[in-house]
RNA sequence: GCGCCCGUAGCUCAGCUGGAUAGAGCACCCGCCUUCUAAGCGGGUGGUCGCAGGUUCGAAUCCUGCCGGGCGCACCA
């Protein structure tokens, strides 16, 4: 068990002690309860404001019950010392030899240093990127994207099972204009001069390749035939055509998915309808009349009758249609439908969206709480846009004729690592600038690289100990000076972070720690510069060098850890 | 007009779901290379946490109202 876990624990206990000889009430609410690091290390170790949270509820001064508590973890054997401190902050002084042996559990754990149970293996659905199946991805998909495999990382390494989801859109009429689009590149194949792509089909090279494979294997069957004779076909050869070039867009950045479900298969399996129909059984769904929109009011604007969800009773602006005149699904009609399959299977639901659609998030909320009687957490993590900079200028994209910026594009100018990197050096709800010549520069100020010279340092220690043929001596951590123990403090954070990042659902977290440890092992290094017996390889000492190896092995241990997080690679050297 | 997000040092941003004297990097100033990688490190200058109220032991954090910026406001996806 991890320290701070384990300090959890003791004063849940003292807290036991004290309501036992009736002090406190017993069962109070503990969950308010911190236990942290003091942000002003002069106070101590460990932090906990227990006696402030639990004052009220127990009837006692903050103060006075904070003494009470600070006399019972007094008597915890690796507690040096208790003291009471502000309004009723309650500050320990852990024993060296705790965090010493906070570091062999870090060797102990290895890889799963940090892990946690918190999540008690129920299962998490993380939807995440689901871009229209009608082109590559592009630049605008590839935050959410990391952020979305992030976070699925995180939370299976916080104790959840996981199960990362695809929705493709591959039921609405843009599939029909992709599979309209794909049958001019057909004719084009066979051999016709089309000319320019007609205004609002979708002009790019990339379909070239399905029409000619078309053509190959139908020759010119369809060229003049009506649109019902291949339509179908067309959408459908299409549309796995553009997955697949997804799936390998995806798979540049490390991505991938456990499932990706379909629209048009949830449709045809009737779905909607069996939503549709236990909805109108509960009042949920009318018939009603579709107000006005609220901005603009279009100039063709008409009211009719539509089937509507009653979104406003869970604080939505007006209440939502899920069919159109035509009697086919709405996206959202259908989208209803496919978060309550999603909710059968999973015990939480989380959505990754584009901060473009937060404007349906009241909406699709509604129906989960609708389907599932409001029983089933639901989350959406709205993940704001990118502005792409190339030196500090706005970088210029134009949607004319596949002039955008793919995602293979970035991830081939910067490689994946940089990308995932940066894409999570910004909490998600907060814009973000991508400058191309920063998230390459090799400096301090680039946490990528940062982040990794630290390990790759640390990876060019044990190669140079091994090449200097310096004894192996077994490690006494006992020779750890404070300065280095304030490091193994830092680096027992880990397990902490991870809770609290898989809670918060936010990845980032991760990454700016990170940062702060290879702060504090770039700091800790450099002190050989000024001081040689500082030095981590200390030629005439083996066993103070092993001692010291032992710490930085231990820095790139929860380096490693957290990267993988990430998705990032921890480098051997830097290039 | 309405909804959502953001507003913290000159710039770019953290701030661990309400905690102690608000922190990093960059920029600027001063130091450190016959070295385990100086692609780095140490020190210094720099704040009305957009504004005004409210909630309580305690607010950058929660509530209300303004101000400023972004996104959105179809039977589209």
């Amino acid at each position: 068990m991890t320290l701070f876990r384990r300090f959890s624990d003791h004063i849940a206990s003292a807290l036991d002690a004290i309501a036992a000889r009736d002090a406190i009430p017993a069962g109070l609410d503990r969950r308010a309860i911190s236990v942290e690091p003091p942000r002003d290390p002069a106070h101590g170790d460990v932090a906990t404001n227990a006696a402030m949270v639990l004052s009220k509820p127990a009837g006692m001064n903050p103060r006075a019950l904070a003494e009470l508590l600070a006399a019972e973890l007094v008597s915890v054997a690796e507690v040096e010392e208790a003291s009471v401190a502000g309004p009723g902050f309650i500050n320990l002084r852990v024993s060296a030899d705790s965090w010493r042996a906070e570091l062999a559990a870090i060797h102990g754990d290895g890889d799963d240093y940090g892990r946690s149970k918190m999540g008690e293996d129920r299962c998490v659905n993380v939807e995440y990127v689901s871009a229209n199946p009608t082109g590559p991805m592009h630049v605008g998909h590839c935050r959410g994207a990391v952020v979305g495999d992030a976070l699925a990382a995180l939370l299976e390494f916080a104790g959840h099972k996981v199960v990362r989801e695809y929705y493709v859109n591959d039921a609405g009429a843009q599939v029909d204009v992709l599979a309209r689009s794909v049958h001019m590149r057909y004719r084009e194949a066979l051999g016709e001069d089309i000319g320019a792509i007609p205004e609002g089909l979708y002009p790019g090279d990339y379909l070239k390749p399905v029409a000619a494979r078309l053509a190959t294997e139908y020759g010119d069957r369809f060229v003049g035939a009506p649109e019902r004779a291949w339509l179908g076909l067309f959408r459908a050869e299409a549309v796995s055509a553009m997955l697949d070039m997804i799936r390998a867009d995806l798979a540049k950045l490390g991505i991938h998915h456990d499932i990706f479900s379909s629209e048009a298969e949830l449709q045809a399996a009737g779905k909607p309808d069996e939503a549709e129909k236990w909805l109108r059984e509960q009042d949920l769904v009318y018939d009603g009349m579709l107000e006005a929109p609220k901005g603009e009011t279009p100039e063709d604007w008409e009211a009719v009758e539509l089937p509507l969800f009653r979104s406003t009773r869970f604080g939505d602006d007006q209440d939502r249609p899920i069919k159109k005149s035509d009697g086919s699904w709405t996206y959202f009609g259908a989208d209803l439908a496919y978060h309550f399959q999603k909710a059968q299977d999973a015990d939480e639901l989380i959505d990754i969206w584009g901060a473009d659609h937060a404007g349906t998030v009241k909406r699709i909320k509604a129906a989960v709480a609708a389907l599932t009687g409001g029983e089933k957490p639901f989350d959406i993590k709205l993940v704001q846009m990118v502005r792409l900079l190339k030196n500090g200028e706005p970088f210029k994209m134009s949607k004319r004729a596949g002039n955008f910026v793919t995602l293979a594009d970035i991830v081939d100018e910067v490689g994946k690592d940089a990308v995932r990197f940066t894409m999570l050096t910004r909490k998600a709800d907060a814009h973000m600038d991508f400058d191309f010549a920063k998230v390459v520069e090799a400096s301090r100020d680039n946490p990528v690289f940062y982040v990794q010279y630290a390990h790759a340092r640390i990876a060019s220690l044990k190669r140079k100990l091994a090449d200097a043929g310096i004894a192996k001596a077994v490690p006494d951590p006992a020779r750890l000076d404070d300065n280095e123990l304030a490091i193994v403090k830092l680096l027992a954070q880990f397990p902490r972070i991870v809770e609290s990042a898989a809670a918060a659902r936010e990845p980032h977290r991760i990454a700016f720690y990170l940062g702060d440890v290879a702060a504090a092992f770039h700091a800790w290094w450099n002190m050989g510069n000024d001081r040689p017996e500082a030095r981590i390889i200390i030629a005439d000492d083996a066993e103070l060098t092993a001692t010291r190896l032992y710490l930085a092995d231990g820095i790139g241990q929860v380096i490693r850890n957290g990267l993988h997080l990430m998705g990032v690679e921890a480098l051997e050297e830097m290039l």
